[in-house]
DNA sequence: CTAGGAACTTAGTAACGCAGTC
DNA sequence: GACTGCGTTACTAAGTTCCTAG
């Protein structure tokens, strides 16, 4: 290990960071090229806000970089044979991938236990940086049936901690977060399993069920925005604010977490209201992803939100009468099953089914692919499904313009010769003095239209880059949407499925695929 | 009711891998 | 054959919901 020996002579700080580094490097994490990259310059952050170092500015992190450039340049010259033993090692792993559920073999999502390394967390996490232990098999508890022969321990010499026969319960294995010990760690069966397309289908369902009720909850929760009971009055715009914005509930959060927040738990600095109607919509929801909207609403919901704002601080709750737990008591009277994030998929679906029917003009597959994104960019947006633009993003887009221009001077040549082709005069010569083949006015008006015709194409693909640099249109493609939207209206306008489903997402909504063409949500 | 345990879905991103390019 | 651009997959963090004990 590089530290086991002082390079040099350390200061206690820098003796501190080297011991803290040599037990990072003894860990399979770190032997990752990318942790080093990405996370190097958290190294500073995540050491000052875990030890007592001030001043980190002269630390020796030189040997530790050496080490990992000698990693890289290991796997890089890593003959072929050592690099298909490597392949072979993982596909040993491979018997941990299927369990027969039901006399059925299915796939299991994750099979591999958490490597040990540093815990960084989303946001400004107050855990950030705690190390985060290994697993061993005496931290697993397994879940198999009664007559199952129990797998095989790996680790020579350990055991499992447990052997369950819960058939209640869908997972296969779990252990206790190294992180938070109070919260565990689950193994359950992939995307692809009948039985997560089981609860996928119902969750539609249940949204389709909202499709029938919506309107009277509508009415109910507009009639109750003027409620005299405070406790209503909250209940009646939370439940607004989750339907209209597709806001999530909010759980309560510990101090142990990264301070972000949901409809319930929204802060009064989180809502300004702006005369006479407007909303201002500020804060950090789910994964510290900040949410900002500036929306008009009915005029009571407005006041409504004044009124709940009044008397407090900023860092106050907005909605002090309540919480997710009596949010969604309340749903359950007006729907059986019903819950907040019922909400959100039933607004994504139907948000999407209805684009998909106004927009579609029956053109060719590009073009109804286009409509296709077009209303899976609009749900992203509504559910604020986001993305870090890439770090590539705008020397692809300086590529795609000088492409542009590059294609662009190509016309300019070309209409120059067809003016001379039209005179009777052959084409000038090339760039570099060679002569071009004497093509007639119609052949270069032809290749003018096809140029004019790629240059447009690239500049429609460069408005969509850039459109869509900072939305995630993935997510809601595998959470929210429901599949037999997008089938259904493939048959109807002849679109290979394939050109909207991956194959995971083909695996995982398998379930939908037989759906009738005249499926509308 | 409330707190906390348990089980499940949703989420962004690092790493991988493949096709096209030079 | 290395490089690069880009979609896919693996990973695991961060939510929601349900349930039960006190």
């Amino acid at each position: 290990m590089l530290y086991k020996g002082k390079p040099v002579d350390l200061t206690p700080e820098q003796e501190e960071v080297a011991t803290m580094f040599a037990v990072m490097l003894d860990t399979d994490y770190m032997t990752k090229p990318k942790f080093k990259e990405n996370f190097w310059g958290d190294w500073r952050k995540i050491l000052g806000r875990n030890h007592t170092i001030q001043n980190l500015d002269n630390c020796d992190f030189k040997p530790i970089y050496e080490w990992h450039q000698m990693e890289k340049e290991k796997k890089k010259q890593m003959s072929t044979e050592e690099k298909k033993a490597l392949k072979e090692e993982k596909m040993k792993l491979e018997k941990y991938m299927w369990a027969i559920v039901d006399g059925v073999k299915e796939k299991v999502g994750n099979f591999r236990v958490e490597p040990p390394g540093l815990f960084r967390g989303r946001g400004e996490h107050p855990k950030m940086g705690k190390l985060k232990k290994r697993i061993h098999p005496s931290d697993i508890t397994i879940n198999i049936g009664k007559d199952a022969p129990i797998p095989e321990c790996p680790i020579p010499g350990e055991s499992w901690k447990e052997i369950r026969h819960d058939n209640t319960v869908t997972w296969l294995a779990y252990w206790n977060d190294p992180i938070n010990s109070k919260e565990f760690k689950y193994v359950f069966l992939a995307a692809s399993s009948s039985l997560k397309g089981q609860s996928d289908k119902e969750k539609y369902e249940k949204a389709r069920m909202l499709k029938g009720y919506i309107q009277g909850i509508r009415n109910a929760y507009t009639r109750d925005f003027g409620n005299k009971d405070l406790t209503k009055r909250q209940v009646a715009v939370a439940t607004y604010l989750i339907d209209k914005l597709a806001l999530r509930a909010g759980n309560e959060k510990d101090d142990d977490e990264a301070d972000t927040v949901g409809c319930c738990t929204l802060k009064v600095e989180n809502v300004e209201p702006k005369p006479p109607n407007i909303l201002k919509f500020d804060f950090l929801g789910k994964d510290s992803i900040r949410y900002q909207n500036e929306v008009e609403v009915e005029l009571p919901v407005f006041k409504a939100i004044q009124q709940f704002r009044t008397g407090k601080q900023g860092g106050d709750d907005l909605f002090d009468k309540l919480d997710t737990s009596k949010l969604n008591t309340h749903l359950k009277e007006l729907m059986p099953g019903l819950t907040a994030k019922v909400f959100r998929t039933y607004n994504a679906s139907i948000t999407l089914d209805d684009m998909l029917s106004r927009e579609t003009k029956g053109g060719d597959v590009a073009e109804n692919l286009v409509v296709y994104q077009h209303a899976n960019k609009e749900v992203a947006i509504i559910c604020n499904h986001q993305r870090t633009v890439s770090k590539s993003h705008s020397a692809q887009m300086t590529r795609l313009n000088e492409k542009i221009d590059e294609l662009k001077g190509v016309i300019k040549e070309l209409e120059t010769d067809l003016a001379r082709a039209k005179k009777g005069k052959p084409p000038l010569k090339n760039s570099d003095g060679k002569p071009k083949r004497n093509l007639n006015p119609e052949a270069l008006a032809k290749k003018i239209a096809q140029t004019n015709a790629k240059i447009e194409k690239m500049e429609r693909d460069k408005e969509t880059k850039e459109d869509l640099k900072t939305v995630a249109l993935g997510t809601s493609k595998i959470n929210y949407l429901d599949p037999r939207i997008t089938v259904a209206w493939c048959k109807r306008h002849e679109v290979p499925i394939e050109k909207v489903f991956n194959k995971s997402l083909l695996a995982k909504f398998a379930w939908s695929m037989d759906v009738d063409p005249s499926f509308r949500f």
